[in-house]
DNA sequence: CCCCCTCTGTGATAATAGTCACTGCCAGGT
DNA sequence: ACCTGGCAGTGACTATTATCACAGAGGGGG
């Protein structure tokens, strides 16, 4: 690998200690993802840990009539939780998980990631965190769907999309809906309740973001 | 400790190697649990991970106004996954444990359940294999709240209560209205369908599976 | 045996969310 | 400039769930 993709590991992933990060720069590959694109699909046999390099992922659940919600959205510096745990026995992924951005991924073999494990403290320390913070991730959206109405999920939904791309949401209210596993005339006429209080200004494609705490 | 608990710790066990048997029966310690107890409260510094060894735990989330709703049962030979990833760190717990029934639970202080992971294979997948199940129940869990109508809940509900303690649920309706963060009324209407197509039969403080499989 | 408390059943009504039908609108392609 | 397809706005209606009000049933303690 180059000397340029040592620099960009590093600076996402300051907290490996050096010899780690020559054996990531040895062992594992770098994908280019392009936006749209599905980089783990439910039921599909893991053999790799998936690190984030830039861009950004989202993860989620669907159901067998194509229902989907969203669980969390994975940024730079951040790994795929559920790749982690899968790496001991080839297991299958529950989840998918989809570039939303273009984006450049670190594949590592599931048996080095393993050993790893046992052998670089940061990483272990780093495999520990990542599932702690995905588990309480994934505890808020649990929260949000089962004690919030509709109105407070959006907001939610909202603000923590703000927190991962900013401002400026260029999604459709379909898009939205689907996320949220509602339909896209109720997602609109919430949205235009939101712009009513002045938190949002609602344009084609395109969602401008004011102040969401007010609300 | 005593002979008869290094037995019953093998046999919800099996899977542990002999030199980490002896150092659980040396350094970790077994709490009787009341019926009813709490053995984990939101917010609470986590010092021990803890296994079950007899009885039932239910593990669930509790939000600022009191509502509640259930995550998944803990059984015997089963570990609170919360309280392995809170080990690093003095972290706080996500998550309420309470015991369903009389229980028997092994305290192990945090900086050994640590150490162990690098010491102990066998600790090792036993602790990934526990995240990863805790993982999936939760993802199931997810799915039956965000997919699912409160019918089909119930009847998922009152499956895996089934699964853990029996077809003779000694619940009132109010109880499982509290764990799926519903209303009595509600609830007890949903049941009285399902009694009228013979899947169960209501009695006071008590339901009787006959077959949930045919709904 | 009776009292009382909790559990259960039920109708009426309200609130929330989803569905249907249709309208106008904007933007990109030709 | 015009067509076309996806996007957004809106009213009417339905379905699901929650809430309220109350009545009866059952069981344990005195």
């Amino acid at each position: 690998m180059e000397i340029q993709q040592r620099e960009d590991i590093l600076k996402k992933f300051p907290q490996f200690e050096q010899p780690l990060l020559d054996d990531i720069l040895a062992h594992s590959t770098i994908r280019q993802v392009e936006e749209g694109e599905e980089v783990m699909r439910t039921g599909q046999y893991i053999r790799s840990t998936v690190l984030l390099l830039s861009g950004l992922l989202k993860v989620y659940r669907e159901d067998d009539e194509g229902n989907e919600f969203l669980m969390y959205y994975l940024e730079p510096g951040n790994a795929c939780a559920m790749s982690m745990m899968c790496t001991a026995r080839d297991e299958q992924s529950q989840i998918m998980a989809k570039a939303v951005t273009e984006a450049e991924v670190i594949l590592i073999p599931s048996h080095l990631s393993e050993q790893w494990l046992a052998k670089y403290k940061s990483w272990h320390n780093f495999v520990i965190a990542s599932y702690r913070q995905r588990f309480e991730e994934l505890l808020q959206t649990l929260d949000s769907i089962a004690f919030k109405g509709l109105d407070e999920r959006l907001l939610f939904y909202l603000k923590r999309h703000v927190k991962v791309s900013g401002k400026e949401i260029r999604l459709s209210h379909q898009q939205i809906a689907l996320e949220l596993n509602s339909s896209r005339e109720v997602i609109s006429r919430l949205l235009k309740k939101l712009e009513q209080t002045g938190a949002i200004a609602l344009h084609r494609n395109y969602i401008e973001v004011h102040d969401l705490e007010v609300v």
